[in-house]
DNA sequence: TAAAGAACTTAACCTAGATTAAGTGCTTTT
DNA sequence: AAAAGCACTTAATCTAGGTTAAGTTCTTTA
């Protein structure tokens, strides 16, 4: 349980009192792979803060095809934020890829953890931050760089994990068909 | 200025004193057409707030092809996170596209208020929240409708803005070619 | 441990969208 | 009011990446 409040400690810091008022509504969980932590049509409950394994979101387009939106592993939040933050029903799948421990935050435990420490207001905004300036930076990755490119900085943003998950998603992360991107690895080894 | 007010009072509510003390930390200015709010290299100082006008931010790839990142009209916020949110140099160039009188608001400012008036804290947390949701929503599309769809999403979502800005920098928003963007028009013309 | 089914590869063929280039009508500048 | 330059169009040609399909190997599951 250490790592999320060492995750905290990066860009907040809490009493005691606080860390432990904290940890009181967490909910620690083991799921094997494969387990769904959320289906798309339903409410987002929960904010998932990794431990450790791996987890994935992504969604299913006119009931075909798959498109990973993201990976978390170790020291990563997940969550389909649109849903959880509107608690509204979302379009996103959540699954564990690799046999997994994580940390549960509910949407109301939030909302009361934020008027009880409002330091952890600070904490969050800053999370979020970071996600966005990551996310606007992958959108113009996208629309400016071949797959090629974005592959390597696949690789070198997620590291290990690219040989922990099955290549069909990252294919689908970096947003071209499996079979392309099985096309564009051989080429790779060539050179 | 009523305008930035109104807008903190959908999420936060400030007392008088506290709405005083926000507007003193504002600086409204007005620019002309062209004017560059923000160079790509620079660090991003300010986050703007729309009064009237428009303003787009885009980055310029290996020195040839423009890609907008983002339009911003009245009511909207718009920085380069990434720089604003760090103090480092960033890669975004902030433009004024149509005469515009924008509310200025310095980082420092911005932390400031943050001890002065937490509830702000939350504020923009809020504000960021829905700033990522809106970029997942934009990356997922873009990973998985054709160019038809994401315009037909564009012109929903920014309305008249549409007919505001010139085509080619829709289409760059899109992610498509001017040239491409004028044969998809004609072609939808047709039906 | 056999059978079914994933995950991955390879290859032929296809298409959305890019590139190049030429031409037309705006605006802006002088 | 010319001249220059930008925004847009059209059309021919090209290509990154998609689709379809068949085959191989690895994993699950019964």
């Amino acid at each position: 349980m250490a790592l999320i409040l060492e995750n905290i400690a990066k860009h907040v810091s809490l009493t005691p009192d606080e860390q432990a008022l904290f940890l009181s509504k967490l909910e620690t969980n083991t799921y094997k792979a494969k387990t769904l932590l959320l289906n798309a049509g339903e409410v987002c409950k929960h904010s998932y803060f990794v431990n450790s394994g791996i987890l994935r979101s992504f969604n299913i387009n006119d009931n075909i095809v798959e498109h990973v939106l993201s990976f978390a592993c170790e020291g990563w939040w997940m969550s389909d934020m649109y849903s959880y933050f509107s608690q509204k029903p979302g379009q996103l799948f959540i699954e564990v890829l690799e046999e997994a421990e994580v940390v549960s935050l509910s949407k109301e435990n939030q909302e009361q953890l934020y008027l009880e420490i409002p330091k952890l207001e600070r904490f969050f905004r800053i999370l979020i931050e970071n996600s966005l300036v990551a996310n606007q930076q992958r959108l113009m990755d996208n629309l400016s760089l071949p797959a090629e490119e974005r592959f390597e900085k696949f690789t070198k943003k997620y590291g290990t994990l690219a040989h922990k998950v099955p290549q069909k998603q990252i294919a689908s992360f970096i947003g071209v068909t499996p079979e392309f991107f099985s096309k564009m690895k051989a080429r790779l080894l060539k050179k």
